[in-house]
DNA sequence: CACCCTCATGTTTACGCAAACATCACACCA
DNA sequence: TGGTGTGATGTTTGCGTAAACATGAGGGTG
């Protein structure tokens, strides 16, 4: 900065006026300076400029894994919406969704540079690890339960799955069976919750869950449980990766989707449309997801509130090729 | 530190020097400094310490989705092993692969408190940008052919598409057909380069590459125009999720795979076991691809060198249900 | 024509930390 | 017993920036 000042013959603070898009400097000056860091390829020095404003202009985001589409998908939303606002995103990864691993990440966080933390996991992980979130540091979490304590951006699980239950009785179904994800996860159990009670309501038998993990393989094994199951016709499968296993599964069986059984997803992931055939399913809006945190954490970080609450994002049916009245031979 | 250096009646050095794990402090005095943190919740800010040392320990990352399984993963892997580095990662995502957009990130990277960065995208865009990296700013590029100019760490793509090909022509297929990626991308010309030569070399036909831009739905049109011909009874898919789409069109139209048609893909993402029939794929190792780029940046940042050259990842063929001999009736 | 006000620009300072150097106490040896 | 060395701790300084305050030139007004 010293340097582009003597280039330019002017003082280094009118370089940081400049540089800063101060309005009092003249326009010839303003011309100078930026030639003179044109010509010595000047950058300001983002550390120092952190340390004299007091932030960084940076948001963390803390989660398991990009592998999950939701996940991936969400941090990609957060990306865009905070460059939109000028923030740069840090991605802390955990190892493993143990206590130490939650931990290990937080220690590193309070180190980090960073003015507020996204954490896009179940909250309980953070409560079993006893943190104590730096002080400063705002907090804004996705998939969790935890809006009495946390301000919460979130899917809203319950009625998506409400949807895609309800659209599978109004087919004619006498019930629906439910693929669940982890007993972990906080969306999981949400839309397993919802299911189970559309059915009650409804006054069906509630069958049992087949517990997944998320993933097509376990999809692909519950669905070779269900596909045993003459009187299955309809499923719901919490995510669509394993609605894919299950769909692998009734076509190894020999039962045709959707003529003898109906399967929905959660997610709309795009590859969901090439399923076979085209999954039924429930869509997510996760750049709706991504912006909501950003901006909930924006404002806790400019006007210091730390404000608990859900803001639910609102989900739609996507109704494709899978799912039929019960004993449609098409 | 002030404050904590008062409470513990010490100077701010003698903290300075319990934070940094210095040797040369008696214990008790360190306990009695730990105690005064804890006390006061003092962590050291990074800015300032950023500013003293002269580094971030921090990588950026570039790129312009997280959407494709490719990205996601090797971001996610980048992630971890710099973390295990004790570096953190800042992501930029750059919103559209125009001149513009690249430069734009750039600039802001030129600001970001970041020591190195890894370019996931085709350098032909960076020097179509006229790009000058920022100076003290090391790069490590993924997925492109500028090893020449900079350091370029990459899946084998020649030798992937290669081993798919050659398995295709072993199981006594005449030809392979080719479902290409969008013309931009490098890797997606280096599989089709590598598809043509291996036909070329064994004086096969080479049929007209179909081209898609990586998604299911266009592999799904590809799919389309392929189950029109009779003579095709190969495919080789430069992607799983275009595979996907190709696995619908054949299905839809008729034509059983492997029966009638064999179908190969690339990148063995995890859904893959799971299409109908499972696919044969090639397996992308993209753990190895985000430590090499790390480790190759590191040396870098270490070592203030700048070696171009290109590292390769080597792949593995999984086969799996999708492919068999022509005319194979199962 | 003297005064004051405004606006462009310069000077000083502090942000929080850690390297470099300075100091001091104590132990050991001749 | 004085000299010397070693290791623990304190003091000074500067990293690059921008806020706060200082200066000074020019223009307008009575």
């Amino acid at each position: 900065m010293a340097d582009v000042a003597r280039l330019a013959g002017v003082s280094s603070q009118t370089v940081s006026r400049v540089a800063n898009g101060h309005t009092s400097v003249v326009e010839s000056t303003r011309r100078q300076v930026l030639n003179a860091m044109q010509q010595l390829g000047y950058r300001p020095n983002s550390a120092a400029r952190a340390l004299k404003r007091g932030e960084f202009r940076t948001i963390g985001v803390i989660l398991f894994t990009l592998a999950t589409t939701g996940n991936s998908r969400t941090v990609e939303a957060i990306a865009a919406q905070a460059a939109h606002e000028g923030y740069a995103i840090t991605l802390i990864p955990v190892a493993m969704p143990t206590q130490d691993g939650v931990l290990g990440a937080f220690t590193r966080l309070g180190e980090l540079a960073v003015d507020g933390v996204i954490v896009i996991m179940e909250v309980h992980l953070l409560d079993a690890a006893n943190l104590v979130l730096p002080p400063g540091v705002q907090v804004v979490v996705v998939d969790s339960d935890a809006g009495d304590r946390y301000p919460v951006v979130d899917t809203d699980q319950a009625d998506g799955a409400r949807q895609a239950v309800r659209h599978l009785l109004e087919l004619g179904h006498d019930t629906v069976h439910h693929v669940t994800g982890p007993a972990e996860s906080f969306s999981s159990e949400r839309r397993a919750l919802a299911w189970r009670t559309v059915l009650e309501d409804a006054g069906r038998v509630v069958p049992p869950v087949q517990r997944g993990d998320w993933t097509a393989l376990s999809g692909y094994e519950a669905g070779l449980r269900l596909a045993g199951d003459p009187t299955c016709t309809a499923i719901f499968c919490a995510n669509d990766q394993m609605a894919l296993g299950v769909l692998r599964a009734l076509h190894e069986r020999g039962r045709r989707v959707p003529a003898d059984v109906s399967v929905a997803g959660f997610d709309d992931i795009p590859d969901a449309a090439s399923y076979l055939p085209p999954l039924t399913t429930v869509h997510q809006d996760f750049a709706e997801v991504g912006r909501q945190c950003v901006q909930g954490l924006l404002d806790q970080i400019r006007h210091h509130t730390r404000e608990p609450g859900t803001v639910l994002v609102p989900t739609t049916l996507v109704e494709r090729a899978s799912t039929a009245p019960p004993g449609n031979r098409r």
